[in-house]
This record gives C-alpha cells, sequence and structure tokens, in this order.
RNA sequence: GCCCCCAUGGUGUAGCGGUUAGCACGCGAGCCUUUCACGCUUGUAGCACGGGUUCGAUUCCCGUUGGGGGUACCA
C-alpha cells in the first residue's frame, strides 16, 4: 500500500476549538506513527463566512500544540478550476441535473405528502431541465446502497435511497462542501479521512460523487468521536468555552493540552496516561478509538496541566510563568526569587499572578471574610503587636522571620496544651495582613521576599484596621 | 419524523467468553504540614434493561430504553 496520507481540513469559520484541534491530534498521531504524512487544507470556498486572521489563528494553534504539517498548505479557494471541472465531468455522465426548486417548494411539497420525509423529493431529477438563472446542480443519487469499513465505527451502510439527491453546484456556479471536499482528497492524493462523526453521512456522499468521478480506489475513513459538553451535546463555540487560544491565555501548557486531548477517546493499554507525545505517537492505533462521545472535562484537564507544570524545569517554569506576571524587573525577578514555591503550587500559569501579587501591589487585594474570622480572636491583635517588633530587628531570612512570628505566637498565647506554640493559628494574622490572603506561599519566604519596610508597614495598617 | 451511530462508576478509559471488573480525574477520610498545594494511605461508586447463543456472558447476536450526530444552493 502507499504512504498513509492524511489531512486536517478546517474551515476558517471560527477560533480553532478543542473539537476541531483533537481531530487534527488524532490525523498527525496517527501519520507520525504509521511513517505517513498529514497535510492541511483550508476550506474556505465560503466567501460570505470565511476570516482569513481565522486562519492565522488555526494555524498558530496547531503550532503551539506542536502539530506540524508537511508540504504546503492547500486552500481551497485557490482549487476551484478543479471543482467545476469535476462539475464539467458530472453533467457530462449524467450523474447530475438542473433543478430550479426552491427551498420554500421543497418544503411545501414535503409537507403536503404527509409521510414526514423532509429531504430533496427529486422533484426535478427526470425534467431534463436547462442551464438557467436561479438553479442549481444536483447529484443524481444512483440505486443500491453504499456502505465502507469505518476504522472506528465498523462496516457503516447507507441504503442510497436515503441519500438525498444534494446540490453540488449553487445557482451562483459555485461548487459545494462535499463536492470540493472529494475532489481535493482525491487530487492530492489523500488515502485516509480521518474526521469527526458529524461527517458520517456526507461520506455516503462522498462516495458516490468518488465513484461518479471514476478517481479509483477510496480512501480509508475513521469518523471520530464527538467532543460533547456536559450536557451531552456537541461542543459549541457558540455556547462552551472551547477556543484554544483561551486555554492558551489561562496558562495551559500545549504539552498537557494535547495530551489530555489524546485521552479522550483513546487510552493507552498499560495505564499510564500522562506520558510524553512520542510514546503516545508510538502507541496510538486508530483502530483502537473508542465511537462514543467524550465529556471534554476541564477538572482533568487542569489536574494534567499541573502535573505537567510540576515537571517543568526550574528554567522552564520561569521562563513560561513569565508571561503570566508583570512586564517588570521587580516582577520578574521575584518570579525566579520564588519560582519553586510557586511552581509545585499552581494548576494554570495564570494562578502565579495570585501567588506573587502582593509583592509587587500597593495594598494587597484583603479577603475580608478571612480578616474578619483571623481577627476575631483576641490573640490575634496581640500577635500583630508582637510579630513587629520582633521584626524590627530580626535577620531577614525565612528562619528570621519563622523565629519571630513563632516567638509573637508564644508571646500572644498561642500555646496548645503540651506548651507547644500554635503556628499554624499564630501565623494566620500575620498572613492575612501581609498578603491579604487566606492562602498563599509559605510566610516566611513571601515575607523575606517583601522586605522589611514594607512588611512592617502593612502589619502596622492591619494592627490599626484591628482595633478599628 | 427520517437516516446513521453510540452505551463499563459522576467523568475519561482498560478489558476483547471464565478477572476479587484495572487505571486516572472528581468526591470523602486520614497522614504530612506555618496557610495552601504537593506527596502518601485509604474510602466511595460501574458493566442501562430484556431476550437469546454458550458449560459460562461486561465481552457475541437481537430487541427495548436512553443518548448523540445528520437531515442547507454552511463547512
Amino acid at each position: 500500500m502507499s504512504t498513509p496520507r492524511c489531512r486536517f481540513a478546517p474551515s476558517p469559520t471560527g477560533y480553532l476549538h478543542v473539537g476541531s484541534a483533537q481531530s487534527a491530534l488524532f490525523n498527525w498521531l496517527f501519520a507520525r506513527g504509521s511513517g505517513g504524512e498529514f497535510v492541511l487544507r483550508i476550506e474556505d470556498t465560503d466567501a460570505e463566512r470565511n476570516r482569513p486572521e481565522l486562519t492565522d489563528n488555526i494555524l498558530d494553534m496547531l503550532r503551539w500544540l506542536g502539530i506540524d504539517w508537511d508540504g504546503e498548505i492547500v486552500h481551497q479557494s485557490d482549487r476551484l478550476d478543479r471543482h467545476l471541472a469535476a462539475v464539467e465531468k458530472l453533467e457530462a455522465a449524467g450523474a447530475v441535473y438542473w433543478c430550479d426548486c426552491t427551498r420554500d417548494e421543497i418544503d411545501a411539497r414535503n409537507k403536503a405528502r404527509k409521510d414526514g420525509r423532509t429531504g430533496y423529493d427529486r422533484h426535478c431529477r427526470d425534467r431534463g431541465l436547462e442551464k438557467a438563472p436561479g438553479s442549481a446542480l444536483r447529484f443524481r443519487v444512483p440505486d443500491g446502497k453504499t456502505s465502507w469499513p469505518d476504522k472506528v465505527r465498523g462496516e457503516v451502510t447507507f441504503e442510497n435511497i436515503n441519500v438525498d439527491d444534494f446540490v453540488v453546484s449553487r445557482s451562483t456556479g459555485a461548487p459545494l462542501f462535499v463536492l470540493a471536499n472529494t475532489v481535493d482528497d482525491a487530487e492530492t492524493g489523500i488515502n485516509h479521512v480521518i474526521r469527526g462523526e458529524d461527517h458520517v453521512n456526507n461520506t455516503a456522499k462522498y462516495l458516490l460523487l468518488w465513484q461518479a468521478l471514476g478517481f479509483g480506489e477510496v480512501p480509508t475513513f475513521a469518523h471520530l468521536p464527538l467532543l460533547v459538553n456536559e450536557q451531552r451535546k456537541k461542543l459549541s463555540k457558540r455556547r462552551d468555552p472551547v477556543s484554544v487560544a483561551d486555554f492558551k491565555a489561562e496558562g495551559y501548557l500545549p504539552e498537557a493540552m494535547r495530551n489530555y486531548l489524546a485521552l479522550l477517546g483513546w487510552g493507552p493499554k498499560d495505564d499510564i496516561e500522562i506520558r510524553p507525545i512520542e510514546e503516545i505517537v508510538a502507541m496510538f492505533r486508530i483502530e483502537d478509538v473508542s465511537s462514543s462521545p467524550a465529556f471534554f472535562d476541564v477538572k482533568k484537564l487542569l489536574h494534567i496541566n499541573g502535573e505537567y507544570i510540576r515537571a517543568l524545569t526550574r528554567e522552564d517554569f520561569i521562563a513560561r510563568a513569565s508571561e503570566f506576571v508583570p512586564d517588570t524587573p521587580e516582577a520578574k525577578a521575584l518570579l525566579e526569587d520564588l519560582a519553586p514555591l510557586v511552581q509545585e503550587r499552581i494548576k494554570r500559569l495564570d494562578e502565579v499572578d495570585s501567588y506573587l501579587s502582593f509583592l509587587w501591589v500597593d495594598v494587597p487585594e484583603l479577603d475580608e471574610a478571612a480578616w474578619t474570622k483571623a481577627i476575631k480572636d483576641e490573640r490575634a491583635h496581640k500577635v500583630l503587636d508582637h510579630v513587629q517588633t520582633l521584626l524590627a530587628d530580626a535577620d531577614w531570612t525565612p528562619e528570621g522571620v519563622e523565629a519571630a512570628v513563632r516567638g509573637a505566637g508564644e508571646a500572644a498565647g498561642f500555646i496548645n496544651p503540651e506548651g507547644q506554640v500554635q503556628l499554624s493559628k499564630a501565623q494566620a494574622p500575620v498572613r492575612i495582613a501581609v498578603t491579604g490572603q487566606r492562602i498563599g506561599l509559605p510566610l516566611w519566604e513571601g515575607i523575606t521576599a517583601l522586605g522589611r519596610e514594607r512588611t512592617l508597614a502593612r502589619l502596622a495598617a492591619a494592627r490599626e484596621r484591628a482595633s478599628a
């Protein structure tokens, strides 16, 4: 058999979303794992809906995910002459006929028949119409049935009587999706069509067209399961947060996203889910892909992302995280200084800011509820008093800060029955006073990084607020 | 309505006639601990239902139910 050759054929009518990304990924995995080729074709024949900048987005996101393609990108609009030639060929062969029915007329006839059928009723099939303004060209679906051995769904069969005489070319002369899609695949040597389940119906038409155009050996098909939302509906750009660019902006790592996407509808036999893409390429088999829809679970994506973040080298983490902190020397320096402490805590790069921002803003955002709760205890006031004194001339190191907080806690009476300082309780008011938050980085390191002057100022301000 | 497809815990999957039905996320408990997170231990929960086939069905077949996709002179 010839070299496997598959393609990802997005239409630039929206930003790349995770469903398309998965489709691209599975094509890519298949190609890379089989020594085949993976090509890109931009299906931009719908001039009214296409926006060039969306093509850029699609390409950018594929690159971001590490999905590379072979050869030149095909723009479907450049191939109009080929599509037109195919249409002529169909006409010459008598495989198509002119139809001047309007949608309203078709609907009216269907409704009048009362048999529940809604497709095209073949009204013009034998009228022998000539080309005329307003007429479209329909494919004359032959008798019989059309079937193919789908790599993921097994044998799929359509009785041709259930396949509408679909429009091949609009009244404007512009060819339609199935025609362009089929012709392009045939003429660019695509022999593996791996696409979403939403295309199974098109495949019957594709095959009929392929045959009518005499393209020879048909491609192998694999229809991937759709990605669905919690309502079990196909992911929609309109109602679901699915833009790959958005995930990137939220600080998801491309490796994590791509690993997670590979796990939807497919799973490694050895139960090891998080692994290098090279291993996934080696293990992936298109026939192992599940045929039932998969829920896109952000919670699991988040977990995987956290794993990938923690696995980053310190340098790599700093490099990636720096895009999520203010572009100032101070912020960059602080990130570099505290990177390991942040890295083990976050699951998305954009969380970096919430851990470090108290270090570079003048007044950190205050968690009112946590504050109120913390200062309910009289001893908290004392801690704030003592810690200021102790911190004033403490060693400005994490150890020195810890000693100060410990001492303040002891002096304030945060002592357990065994006589031990209750550090957990003693640090709470200090943490909120300094960072504004109940949770965050290890305090000693955080305070050390903040500096003595600012720490004392915040402590004093908090003490004042506590008495007010 | 019609056509096509799907069905293992809440979620994603492993299983491909005989298993204590595995793993992961989530959720619960505990440990660790200066908060949080990580990590570790542990608990929770599943083969949709009904018929067959078979010595034996989660696994094969049929039906039911449930779910999804398609049904454009969009792609």
